[in-house]
DNA sequence: AACTATTTATAAGA
DNA sequence: TTCTTATAAATAGTT
């Protein structure tokens, strides 16, 4: 990525090393900005210079980031505290809510045709059913906005005659 | 970087989102790596998809590097360390995953062809492609289970003459 | 800090 | 999903 390629070993030269390090942290730092913001993900990033200066970045706010790793990491691991305090109330609104998305998003893989394993005839036959419907509705939405212009248009004097209304729909096919 | 240039702004369609989201995360750990390499530094980076899912790189432990950035904050804001309690922490996670909820529920209301307001004709033949794509996806499968029972049935002598498979798909409709 | 020749990452397509 | 490929982006070495 250069004007040759590198071996990735510690570079010995204590400038170039120094040099190639501030180019490539804000690199790394630009590419964890990006992810978060392209995939809707939760990034952080922590870097310590070989002079320990420290270079961070964090989508949300690294407290939260590390706070929901250390969380992950434990989960497994439960148990621990006592009874009903505050913050057992608010985990349980968590693991309620993260339920809730895990159905959210089988029910929406399955609109999408994807993870079909278990479903039967009948099932597959309800999904298909609805999906006419939900394509039915997206087509006449389509038409109606069409529709909308090309009266836009004419309105305008564009489209006054016949083949053009033909042809302008024929290049913003409806299905 | 690809065949086309894109804006940085959250990724509309799931399945792409995913994809990229996929293909940029192992890029971000791989340029983490070879940052901690090259130049002999500490990195950590933790990752949480709009799944959930955790993935991580740190080039020592992820515990150390948490625990070094931890007294680093501390040192620069000498006594802060009254900042975030669990709670707020627990909180601000339950209004992600309620956003995430909203996000998740928009998306499906879309699939079900409701709530079509702000979309243009270009959404919504995007929407109507991947709708045919799964109903194609449902078809498929309802064809191959009904095949499946027919040889099932068959194989049991059940259904020996061509007309009674007819009048068994006819039972079953594909479509 | 700039400047490029190259390498690398990756968006789109198969 | 995985592979391919054209193009965009990053960056190594240079000025």
């Amino acid at each position: 990525m250069g004007r040759g390629k590198i071996a990735i070993k510690r570079i010995d030269n204590l400038t170039s090393r120094q040099v190639t390090f501030s180019k490539r942290r804000n690199g790394l730092l630009k590419k964890a900005k990006e992810l978060a913001i392209l995939c809707d993900a939760e990034v952080g990033v922590i870097i310590f210079s070989s002079t320990n200066k420290l270079y961070e970045f964090s989508s949300t706010s690294m407290k939260l980031a590390i706070q929901r790793y250390n969380r992950t990491k434990a989960e497994n691991s439960q148990l621990v505290n006592s009874s009903m305090s505050d913050v057992k109330l608010w985990q349980m609104e968590v693991s309620i809510l993260k339920q809730q998305l895990q159905n959210l998003h089988q029910a929406h893989r399955q609109l999408m045709g994807e993870e079909l394993y278990g479903l039967g005839v009948e099932d597959l036959q309800t999904l298909e059913n609805q999906l006419e419907i939900s394509l039915q509705g997206i087509r006449n939405k389509k038409e109606e906005i069409l529709t909308n212009e090309i009266q836009e248009l004419t309105r305008k004097g564009c489209l006054i005659h016949q083949e053009n209304i033909q042809l302008y729909k024929k290049c913003h096919p409806s299905s």
